[in-house]
DNA sequence: CAATCAATGAGAAAGCATCTCATCCTTATT
DNA sequence: AATAAGGATGAGATGCTTTCTCATTGATTG
């Protein structure tokens, strides 16, 4: 019941944002990260008559939500995914894109410990490995 | 003997560039971490005469070279600072904008176990804490 | 000191993201 | 259902960071 997702966090249920949200549902299977103008692009493949501005507006309200996250990976343009539970952290490959996720307590327990050592209030991080994923490490 | 580092990396000793790694040198001592507008401003104040271009220009050939490292911050513009030896990671408050450092051998390894275990040829990594420093703490 | 080839400055251009505002649509209320 | 009220949207303008272009200037080698 995806409407109640987005009367849950006080947002009007709207076509836009149904539809966004089911984009991000259905690529979130294959692991894929979306940015906004990849997000923008299947609406118009759909049919969808939405403009850039709407999806921008819709995947900030959607994070500030906690529905999404966004994470910068290097080069500029930030990509988004579902927040579905659990927190995970990411390690790109450097020649395909290809995107993996993995969670490390031990990383997090340190990340925690450091944050308290240097007096911090620790609220979030971002850890991004990058590297050559199998694939590209054979094609060589 | 600045110029010689210019030298050895292959780049020609110019004005620009001696100024450029001037400043950064003169701003690590502090812990800053400057963006190109930054460093543009700082020149502007010293009454250097140096386009915009070619401090984007020289931060990208310093990082090329290695003289130099770049970060993606949240919030979009990223931010340089002088690569004098030992890697460090980086802990910001989400209030001042504050930039501690920080190394963690424990982090490092589990890293270079994940991406292992992953099948990736780890290259790289970005880690980046955001919390609120002790500073801000106490302001509220 | 001359010749060569790289480096620079200034502005144009690209790319991502946000803003503006008139119009449209959801929602709560009749 | 119909309506009023205020939020949401579309389209384009705008902002901001970064890169590109190209004519000019400057560093380096012999």
């Amino acid at each position: 019941m995806e409407s109640q997702d987005l009367r849950n966090v006080g947002l009007k249920v709207t076509l836009p944002r149904m539809k966004i949200l089911e984009i991000l549902e259905r690529q979130h299977h294959d692991g894929y990260h979306l940015s906004a103008e990849d997000v923008y692009k299947i609406l118009l493949d759909e049919g969808e008559k939405i403009g850039l501005a709407t999806v921008y507006r819709v995947l900030t309200q959607f994070e500030a939500a906690g529905l999404v996250r966004r994470h910068y990976f290097e080069g500029g343009n930030s990509v988004f995914e579902l927040n579905r539970g659990g927190h995970h952290d990411h390690i790109v490959c450097l020649k395909c894109g290809h995107i993996d996720e993995f969670t490390d307590p031990e990383i997090e327990k340190r990340q925690q410990a450091i944050a308290d050592q240097l007096g911090f209030e620790l609220q979030d991080h971002s850890l991004i490995l990058y590297g050559i994923c199998t694939r590209c490490q054979k094609k060589k």
